[in-house]
DNA sequence: GCAGAATGTTCGGATTTCCGAACACGGCGT
DNA sequence: ACGCCGTGTTCGGAAATCCGAACATTCTGC
């Protein structure tokens, strides 16, 4: 899980420091050991490589771990800090919390709980290693290799994947790593014209063909190719295995190309296959790619936020993702949008799951309860706020009214 | 420093309570103390004005502070928490702050401190309202989200609203949302007119289909559109799926033009609706158009006026609107022109009611009889009948449910 | 500063509400 | 016929609500 990742581990503790270290780096992690604060903060200011997180000590020999990342502060922006403690505070977690350490953990914990915090944690672009695309999961690790030998091969590629799961994000990532990548990248997609329309857009004057060179040309929506630019796509394709353009096409299922096409023209693409799992099928991606998103879009931002609340990730990592990666930057844009807190809350990531749409449905008590609140409101801007009088209209004993406005707390 | 802000106090200490209440009424804030957890949930979950900030303890007798923090979470954006505790633990003071709390102080502790804080989560609140066009409350943050997803998709739009509920407004703002924004944007009133008239207003050889190109078509009082008219637009709708305008058509309510429309036409303008609850349902807005009209308004004149006065505006949160947002807007007009002093009188709000105490005033227990009359019939409506099913929804017995629909004669 | 009124608050008992348990009845599938 | 399920209905006790009485406190007009 930890592959690749440099980790620094501020700890004075000889036993502590070891079984640490050894455990991190069974997850396959780098880590960098300091035993003082001394030591810590010049390896923290001037590190060999940037470290993804740091796992720190709070009590230390020579100084506070708190110390530590606070002169770090001051002197630009540290990495993650996940502070461990064994006498913790609330207090201490607070500031702490509050001055951007990322988490804060008291000992003794569990190693679980403190690799799941770290998987949270730990920065989603990493410097090192492979730039992820897709995310960390098994399923998106294979696709990376798999983009790798196809920009290595050079014949028409198809990718597969439901709508919003970065089909010509794909696309362009191959073509970035393929001996292309200084060619231009031309993207068509044919749904969105008629047969006439699908001719033009690809092989007009000014079409997509005469504009890509020897770029990559992707074709979106492949299955709706009306039957004449079928044909003429397939002797394109032809054409180019020796010379021009490659070509990569784009679609959301296998069954329904090999019902819609023509058998020659599938059997072309048939040979380089990419198939983008949806993202309900690997979970594990869901937190990396807000993780990422996040951050990308929070350096935008005139006043930033400080994260996704844990309530709203839980929300997040349970949904279906119907629209995948698309809904996910989508939903994620939004909320950031409307956001009035410093986080991001659940109700913003799921506006429409919180009102009304299917779900609560106020009980009789609750409904009983805001009428009684809204006739004594209404009975009191009446009489311009007199109790007595209020009780009179609404035809209650002014003991009662006084206890109603206790419980619902109008009497402030 | 808390002038004229709302804080919510979760406390059940009396003791600590009413300090706390004391203290930051001396500030400037209103203090709202509720004493249990129920209280709580019920009164934070419908504000009569929105709160700038809670003050919560944790340990209450019947629940916890941080179960109503995550319960509001579900129902929507509750404002920003400062958890109190005496019992404080790291731990849980990690998690809250992860979860989106705001702030975490362990008892005791010092007013001052206190107030530094509160100062911290207040002040940056007040930048907020920019984009919001109905207002902060939860239902009219669930319409600007609704009208983010309208504007993306492009079919027939179908706006629900009381009379003065801004409507129009809606249409206005979804039209700038869209791509069609540079486009016209064109608005017809079909009550102003008789079948002939509507028909020449529509289609006409100047009509507004001719007028309105590509851009945005309302059709207001779509419920009084004349047979043929309906037809005809059946087959616009029908067209306008492929090309040429988006419509959109406004009405009063559902049932009515259930009623009054074609089956089809209804069938065609359903896909879509935004429903515009009246404003005496989310009287946490009352107070923000108030000041956002004033704003407005108080620019475009020649000596201007300081303010609301702090009665008027009492009274205005406790009004019934019964001509919703015109009728705000109508009323603020008129007394800004009539208004002699530098602030807003009530008497210049209100005229009719400061002469003299108007018509029937139902009571306490009519109300409430109203409101659970109301709520079994939603809840029966929803269930198909069944009366246990009914019971559950409602969170009563079978057996007082019965009663109850004996008593308010639902049974028949 | 004083009388009188309105409010804040508590208390005990009358009344109402609410609930679960029970029983009868009528469909409904098998 | 038979369980099975939901409904209509009754009943007694537990829990709440409501009320008036009472008293301290605060406000208000004079």
């Amino acid at each position: 899980m930890l592959q690749g990742r440099n980790i620094a581990l501020v700890e004075d503790d000889e036993i502590m420091g070891a079984s640490l270290t050894d455990r991190l780096e069974l997850e396959g992690a780098r880590v960098t050991w300091f035993k003082t604060f001394g030591r810590a903060l010049g390896g923290l200011r001037t590190p060999l490589r940037p470290f993804d997180v740091v796992l720190c000590d709070i009590r230390l020999g020579d100084g506070s771990g708190e110390d530590l990342f606070l002169r770090l502060c001051d002197h630009g922006t540290p990495p993650p800090f996940l502070f461990m403690t064994g006498q913790a505070t609330a207090d201490q977690a607070v500031r702490l919390l509050r001055s951007g350490a990322a988490d804060y953990l008291t000992k003794p914990f569990d190693m679980a709980a403190l690799l799941a915090r770290l998987g949270q944690i730990i920065s989603p672009v990493s410097a090192v290693g492979s730039a992820l695309v897709f995310g960390p999961s098994q399923a998106a690790r294979a696709l990376e290799t798999q983009m790798v030998q196809i920009a290595l091969s050079d014949g028409p590629v198809l990718i597969l994947g439901e709508t919003g799961t970065g089909k010509k994000a794909a696309a362009r990532h191959i073509h970035g790593l393929s001996d292309r990548r200084a060619a231009p990248f031309v993207a068509v997609d044919l749904s969105r014209t008629d047969a006439a329309g699908q001719e033009n857009l690809l092989f007009g004057a000014d079409g997509a063909l005469q504009r890509v060179q020897d770029g990559v040309l992707v074709i979106e929506r492949i299955g709706d190719a009306a039957t004449q630019v079928q044909a003429r796509l397939v002797q394109t394709i032809w054409d180019s295995q020796t010379r021009g353009a490659r070509i990569m096409v784009t679609d959301t299922d296998e069954p329904r190309l090999r019902a819609v096409l023509r058998p020659d023209l599938f059997y072309h693409l048939n040979m380089l296959v990419l198939t983008i799992p949806p993202l309900r099928q690997r979970p594990e991606d869901i937190g990396w790619m807000l993780a990422r998103l996040f951050d990308g879009m929070n350096a935008r931002r005139a006043e930033s936020l400080k994260g996704i609340s844990l309530p709203a990730e839980d929300l997040a990592l349970r949904h279906d993702w119907p629209g995948n990666g698309r809904e996910l930057r989508g939903r994620l844009a939004r909320a950031m949008a409307i956001a009035t807190g410093d986080m991001i809350l659940p109700a913003e990531l799921f506006p429409e799951k919180i009102s009304e749409g299917e779900g609560e449905f106020s009980t009789l008590a609750e409904a009983r309860e805001q009428a009684e609140r809204f006739q004594i409101e209404r009975a009191l801007a009446r009489t311009g706020g007199g109790v007595s009088e209020a009780a009179k209209l609404l035809q209650v004993s002014r003991t009662t009214l006084w206890e109603k406005m206790q419980k619902l707390g109008l009497s402030g």
